[in-house]
DNA sequence: CCTATAATTTAGGCATGCCTAAATTAGTTT
DNA sequence: AAACTAATTTAGGCATGCCTAAATTATAGG
C-alpha cells in the first residue's frame, strides 16, 4: 500500500501531465505547496517503485502502474464529493476540503455503495468527470468561458474545485454545471463579462470566467 | 491537531481505563499491537502536552483535557459505524474496521449531518453507547452473559466489536443488540450456553458468551 | 563560446512513530 | 535482606516526509 503523500504525488502529476505533458519538479512542488527538494525526494521514491518515468532536470510522467493508481484516487475524491453533496447536503465549496482527507482511506467496499447509492454517477459536483472502477475517463470538450464572444449562449460544463471562496461567488449566481446562460456583453481590453442566467443580469469578472468551462455554444439568432 | 496514533493512544487508554483503574504501559501497547518501548515513548509526549498523568513505572490515567478527546473520537468512531450500517448497509461485521480509519479525518460539519441524518442515535450498532457533543456518555448496567442462570431470560444490550468473525458468528445466530433470549440450559464444568432465541435453540459457547452483554434479566416464571 | 540566471538536485537536519537490545526498577520469594 | 523475575524504561536505529542551504545543471543572451 501507497502512503497518503505517495497518493497526493501521483494525483498532482496527473492533473498537470493533463495540461502540458512532462511536469516539472518546480510545478509539482508549488502544486502540492512543499519545497522543489521535497518533490525530487518522493519523485525519486516513487521511480523506485516504477510508478512514475523521471531523468534529472528532465521532469516527470506517470507509467501505467502509476496513472491507474491515480486515476482510483480521483474516482475516490469525486465520488466522496458528489456522495458528501448529495446524501449529506455538504455545500458545494466544502466537499473538495473533505473529499482530500477521505480519498486516502475510503475502502472499495463502501466506495462501491456510495456509488450504487448515486446511481453510478459520472461527474462530480464541479462537473469533473468520475473515472470509472477500470479507470476509464470520458473527456469532455468544453472550453474555458473567456473563449466566448458577445451573444453566444452555453451550459455551464465544469469549474475549478480547489478554490471554496470562488466555488461560494459562482453559487451566488446559481452558475452550477448544467445552468444556461447567453453573453451580453464582453467588455474590451481583457474585461469583465456580462451574461444573462434565467433573466438576471450578472456580471463576471475575468479572473473568474478563468475557472468556468462550458458547453453547448451556440451564435445568436441575429447573425 | 493530534496526530492520529496520538489518538489512538488517547481513545486506548479510555477504554483500558474503564476496566481497571490505571493503565500500566504492557497493556496499553498490547492493546495498541506495539512495543512496551513504543508506548513509553508516546505516553512521554502525550504527558508533555497535559493530556495524560504519568509517573514511571506507575502507570498512565486520563486527565480531563485527554477524556474529552478520547470520547470525541469514540464518538466519531460509534456514529461513523452506525452511519456506514443503516446508511450504506456496509454488514455490521465490517463497520468497526472502516471507522477506525475514518474516525481521525472526518470533520465535525459532516459528523453533525450524520448524526442528524441518524436520528441522534445513542447506540452503535453492537449496542455501545454514544457520547453526545459534550463527551457525556450513558453507561448501561448490563451483564455478560455468562452471569446468566438457567431459564432467565434477557435482552440483548451490547457486543464487543473488535472481532470480525464472532460477530459474524452471532450474526448467523441473530444475536443482535435488541434481540431476547432465554437460557434454557447452562453446562457445567464451564460448558457452552444453550439458548432459546424466537423458538430456534442455539448453543452458544463460554468464549463467545463472555463478548455478549445482556440487559433486562428476568427469572423464569415456574419459581 | 562563455557567462549569468533560473531551475533542480544534493547534503544534512528535524519530527513522528515504530523497532530491538540493554539497563533499570518493582515486587515477590526464600 | 538478598536474589530473582517480570515489567518498564532508556538508548540507539530506521523509514517517512518535510525543511534549509549549498552545489550543480540547463538554457538563453551577449
Amino acid at each position: 500500500m501507497l502512503t497518503h503523500a505517495a497518493e497526493d504525488y501521483l494525483k498532482s502529476i496527473y492533473k498537470l501531465q493533463e495540461k502540458g505533458g512532462k511536469v516539472s519538479t518546480g510545478i509539482l512542488a508549488e502544486y502540492l505547496e512543499v519545497k522543489p527538494a521535497s518533490a525530487t525526494g518522493m519523485i525519486k521514491k516513487l521511480k523506485t517503485m516504477k510508478l512514475v518515468r523521471y531523468e534529472r532536470y528532465r521532469g516527470v510522467t506517470l507509467t501505467a502502474t502509476g496513472r491507474a493508481i491515480a486515476l482510483e484516487i480521483i474516482r475516490h475524491h469525486r465520488l466522496l464529493e458528489l456522495y458528501l453533496f448529495k446524501a449529506l447536503g455538504v455545500p458545494w465549496d466544502g466537499v473538495h476540503e473533505e473529499a482530500e482527507k477521505l480519498e486516502h482511506v475510503i475502502s472499495e467496499d463502501v466506495e462501491a455503495r456510495m456509488d450504487e447509492f448515486l446511481g453510478y454517477p459520472t461527474a462530480d459536483p464541479h462537473g469533473a468527470p468520475i473515472p470509472d472502477k477500470n479507470g476509464v475517463v470520458v473527456k469532455t470538450a468544453s472550453i474555458p468561458m473567456t473563449d466566448l464572444q458577445d451573444g453566444q449562449s452555453c451550459v455551464v460544463a465544469e469549474v475549478s474545485d480547489n478554490d471554496s471562496a470562488l466555488l461560494r461567488h459562482l453559487g451566488s449566481f446559481n452558475l452550477y454545471p448544467g445552468t444556461a446562460f447567453r453573453v451580453i456583453e464582453v467588455a474590451p481590453f481583457e474585461g469583465p463579462f456580462t451574461i444573462d442566467i434565467a433573466g438576471q443580469q450578472v456580471v463576471i469578472g475575468r479572473e473568474v470566467a478563468k475557472h468556468v468551462f462550458v458547453d453547448q455554444v451556440q451564435d445568436p439568432d441575429n447573425v
